[in-house]
DNA sequence: AAAAAACCTGACCAAATGGTCAAAAAAATT
DNA sequence: AATTTTTTTGACCATTTGGTCAGGTTTTTT
């Protein structure tokens, strides 16, 4: 009897051609202590990051991710059900890492470092996982039908609770008055751009594709523009060419 | 004999029920000097721009914008002849207003107020037409695929121009020096993540949806910020609660 | 008042797509 | 080694969807 989400499965395919390499995971070692579901999970979940991301929910099809992750769409019904349902497991794969960088607002660290520290990890974020990024805007954008719950409670308490330590800082003169809130979206908007919109960024600074050091000067240009708001020093920033 | 991007039609229709009126534009006014064409594009052309906001391109179906123009299916094929031709108008459409704002940066201009005049700009966009704006959104995030030819030549071109003006302006000493192409990436993700993610700035401050006011707040907040970045004064902002 | 051009639309269709099923192969348990 | 559980997968299907067509109606032009 199946385990996962799924029930029974049955379901006619084409012939699958990759359409996208998926890193290496082609041969999945065999003899693996039952962990097959896991690593197969791990396989569709990589592959439909990068689908969805690409497509959107609807523009993507479980033939697509199928073909992506080198197995039979029937297969991915087996673990996830249905669209929908791998859809939100990789939805709650994304949100994971993504409340966590506010750990770095503590109130006894030095403002400037902790605006920089956390820039600096939201940009990295950025850079290496772009897909995820996008999967994540997608969803806002249309709505956010299947993680509006969670904006509603777990982010809005983390986000009010850093809010807070802000407002303490402003309130003991260690940073310039900003409104913390707005503050955070401005933060999130300013670094996601560089994922969410990378090909419109490519596009103007005429280059084929965002590089490693468009993103530094990103990096540096943004940390300027936070610590130049909140009334910061500007310390440890590389001066841009 | 048609006229428009199509040939010609014939579509099964189911009786269209209205998914969301369309302001009012019930009665197309007979006896029109033969502008029939233009009044109906518009009609379709406002109904396809809140559903694609909402569903994207591929999760869009010319029946739901059908129902929301409150016109029989091929009727639409009728003036766009595709989906694909009937996005592209809307993209049009949308582009349109997008770089006009651009205007506000003129060299004799006083750096402070072409921001403020520019920030402004933007924010009221975001706040009449977050429809617009989140198509376009979409568009970019999925790979500028119908709009790219736009993004490398006519928006290149433009903010190569400005952002010279902006170099002027910092070179004369008139302004805090800051990269000028990461300074509009910064801009227009500011001020379009009020747009674009709206449902999650709401969730955020606890508001059913954004307001007049929030909106407000987000104009002052930023305007704050790009001075400050700018090293500019903060001259009519009015102080936040 | 014809004739022509523009506009409208119900009926129909081929292709795509999410999902299912049954049967079998592999692994793990006993 | 037998049994049970988990995994794999090809074939099949109902529905949805973009798009077409032919014939009709209205408007404009002559």
């Amino acid at each position: 009897m199946p385990r996962g989400g799924a029930t029974a499965q049955k379901g006619g395919e084409e012939p699958q051609d990759q359409i996208r390499p998926l890193a290496d995971v082609s041969a999945l070692p065999r003899s693996n202590g039952g962990r097959t579901r896991q690593l197969n999970e791990d396989r569709i979940l990589r592959a439909a990051e990068a689908v969805f991301a690409e497509a959107g929910f609807n523009g993507t099809t479980m033939q697509a991710i199928a073909e992506a992750a080198r197995l039979p769409k029937a297969n991915l019904h087996y673990y996830f059900g249905t669209k929908e349902g791998l859809y939100r497991a990789l939805l709650n794969r994304v949100l994971d890492g993504w409340v966590d960088a506010f750990d770095h607002f503590q109130p006894d660290r030095e403002p400037a470092d902790a605006f920089a520290d956390y820039v600096r990890d939201k940009m990295r974020f950025t850079r290496q996982r772009p897909m995820a990024s996008k999967v994540f805007a997608n969803e806002i954008i249309h709505g956010a039908q299947h993680v509006s719950h969670y904006l509603k409670t777990k982010l809005r308490d983390r986000v009010d609770e850093k809010a807070a330590v802000i407002a303490d800082w402003v309130q003991s003169g260690k940073m310039a008055s900003v409104d913390p809130h707005h503050l955070f979206f401005s933060l999130w908007a300013v670094t996601q751009t560089y994922a969410d919109f990378d090909v419109q960024v490519a596009a103007v600074l005429a280059k084929p594709k965002l590089g490693r050091e468009d993103l530094d000067d990103a990096t540096n240009h943004i940390l300027r523009l936070v610590l130049r708001t909140c009334g910061l020093p500007e310390t440890g920033i590389e001066h841009h060419t």
